[in-house]
DNA sequence: TTCTAACCGTAGGAACCCTACGTTTCGAGG
DNA sequence: CCTCGAAACGTAGGGTTCCTACGGTTAGAA
């Protein structure tokens, strides 16, 4: 168990991070978001030691809640929902992009966590005979990187949706 | 018509640039490169007001060539031509990923050239009935820009292939 | 050879990243 | 209620990169 104090300036810079990154992006300043959460920019690293760790914390209960999957329904019927959830979850957590795609070899959790959601997906499709068994997730998750790239105006929600059927077409065998 | 030691400086940069981001990716320092052409971090800016110009100029050749689509063949043929070039040149030049893929809405001039060349092919293959007509150009490469998030190693090219003939696939009427 | 517009480098301010180090404070144990 | 040490804190500063102001230098036309 933290000390009080650490625990209240923790929940602050979640807080302040939360904000900034909605506002300003994912490459704002560490610093103002120390600022913001009137702590020093020492504490920010020893709570969260680099960029990263503060993303992945501050979406940390998004992600754990994306990584569910109902167990009903058939593996394109999984596939297709989750895909709506993610379209959301692009949309509202644009700083999370360079986490989950970041080019480099090593996963951070974040992505691993999304990686093993969407092969629980990819093989009950398999088993069921509704989803193509040649793709893995990872390709699934390289193909909605566009999604971070979309003009962040009025058309979003269109592009976005169709970039997910697009998706959810190629990997159904149905057709 | 510049003058002579303008012109010369400018080859250089635009030689130390090539091979900077060929080692150390999009995000070396300008001053590196200037450093390596022999002139200063100042004669850079005056030549490349800003990172994203050096990076449009120094692949300015290679962006005209892929914007080049023959005039033969079916729609859907051009396009898988167009897309092994592409992935050629993904792999070849990942410095251009944020310059094709940036999330602004104002494009860059690199990116309408592609989009233009897109647009040509899949207009063609709308004709010809081989390419189907419920995408645009900007959706294509949307989903292409998953090529800049693969991981570098050695199974780039076979992810790389696997990502763009999902696109094909799934542009494709002839199924 | 002269002369000026164009070009160049030096120098430095500003923003940000990250760490070393001395100080303060919480809160468990007496 | 006090003591006291571990844990947490902020200040300060070095390093890097971006970008610009300014005065010196040079190419090349007349």
């Amino acid at each position: 168990m933290p000390r009080a104090d650490a625990r209240a300036n923790r929940a602050a810079l979640l807080a302040s991070a939360a904000q900034r990154f909605a506002i300003d992006g994912a490459d704002v300043a560490l610093e103002k978001i120390a600022r913001d959460a009137g702590v020093s920019i020492a504490t920010l690293y020893r709570h969260f030691p680099h960029r990263e760790a503060l993303v992945a914390a501050t979406y940390a209960r998004e992600i754990e809640d994306l990584a569910e999957v109902p167990d009903d329904g058939s593996g394109s019927v999984a596939l297709a929902r989750w895909l709506l959830r993610f379209v959301e979850f692009a949309r509202t957590k644009r700083a999370l992009g360079d986490l989950l795609h970041a080019p480099g070899a090593d996963h951070p959790p974040a992505r691993g966590v999304l990686l093993d959601a969407l092969d629980r997906i990819l093989t009950r499709g398999r088993a069921d005979g509704t989803l193509r068994d040649d793709r893995d997730p990872a390709d699934v998750l390289a193909l909605l990187a566009g999604l971070w790239t979309l003009p962040d105006d009025d058309t979003w929600p269109v592009r976005a949706d169709r970039l997910a059927g697009f998706v959810l077409d190629g990997l159904t065998t149905t057709r």
